[in-house]
DNA sequence: CCCGGATGTTAAACTAGTTTAACTTCATTT
DNA sequence: AAATGAAGTTAAACTAGTTTAACATCCGGG
């Protein structure tokens, strides 16, 4: 039988392994749910009440400064954790919002049940600091490509790094995940295509 | 009876409780070590084998970039984390460098007693993810500063958050850090003194 | 089929931040 | 007390990236 959140579960395997019973308390302790095109998963305010895997489509993760400029923060597709984790941990009014890019499918982790599902299935505990370890080598990371590369180079890199991602998302968005104008991103692509 | 590594067991006391037993075996395996003003705990392209806890000094962690340039990635003083973090992880040569700016005296984690120390105290297992959610929230906040403030707001906010951080550490090190050269952290100070 | 909105491009004027270079201050060594 | 060097300042010339604005293209819905 095939369900809807093997996805889940393969991509678990790959850190940890369940017994068959594991699994079946995971399961039972988790929800899928369906989001359309342009869908709110999380916004700005709310406490985030779950993190979730995407199981299919794509999300982005933005933030609203005080001149109402959007930034981007994030883009989860197929296989990637999304929601605000700082708000989801914490419990606090999130920073960001989520919302769908496309129609997408995601399993909930609701925070009423995660913890207990940490007690009844502890080796989820070394699941989650794995997942969160690898999230904060990458941030810490961007922290850097940031700091060190130029406009150029870091869209270089994300074309490289996530070339799923760049055919799937419109550009004006990716030019704000990489902290440029899109007007720029415009003029660095162009002159890269005349450098050939 | 007081010892070196009190500060360390305070400050895992505030995640989880340790009964008096599992703090032996904490205790039994870590260890301490003092390093001098200068000296590196970790250099670019060794494999970190530890991650670090510091009882008393301060430290800056930094990448050196393809044209020798200097970027701070962080500070760390009393009762903060210090070691790259994912050379650490995944037991790959490093692109940090930790080097302490006074001298320091930290607790060591080895990797090889780590995973150890784990499977004994499995509590520890959610104290480690703890405190990874924590970096990680710190972190992608700090990604959200970069690409929506100014050198200036993200000066001021770095002054208010981390005031005892920039007593101790060279102004042309935070320029660093935030992102900008000496010179330009220079003449946003004497801006922001105009104008009072 | 064409209309309107969302996306992408180009170019000129502008600005935040860099570079270079000369100078100051201060602590340490000799 | 002179000398060295590390840290900080100032200012002029420069550049990477922004802003504004006008135009081009694409595409789904009525």
């Amino acid at each position: 039988m095939i369900r809807k959140e093997q996805p889940l579960v393969d991509y678990i395997s790959r850190f940890v392994e369940l017994s068959e019973e594991e699994e079946n308390i995971l399961l039972s302790g988790i929800k899928t749910r369906s989001y359309l095109k342009g869908q709110y998963m999380v916004q700005q305010g709310d406490v985030c009440s779950f993190s979730a895997f995407v199981l299919k489509g794509c999300t982005k993760t933005f933030y609203l400064d005080d001149q109402g400029q959007e930034h981007v923060i994030m883009f989860s597709i197929e296989d990637w954790w999304t929601s605000d984790l700082a708000s989801f941990i914490t419990q606090t009014p999130s920073d960001f919002n989520v919302q769908c890019l496309e129609n997408t499918e995601v399993v909930l982790f609701p925070h009423e049940t995660h913890d207990k599902l940490l007690k009844e299935v502890p080796i989820l505990e070394r699941f989650f600091r794995k997942i969160v370890e690898r999230a904060l080598v990458a941030s810490q990371k961007r922290v850097v490509r940031n700091l060190s590369m130029s406009a150029r180079d870091r869209y270089l890199y994300f074309r490289k790094q996530y070339p799923l991602i760049e055919q799937r998302v419109p550009q004006y968005l990716i030019a704000s995940y990489l902290g440029i104008t899109k007007e720029f991103l415009s003029k660095i692509k162009s002159q890269l295509i005349q450098e050939q």
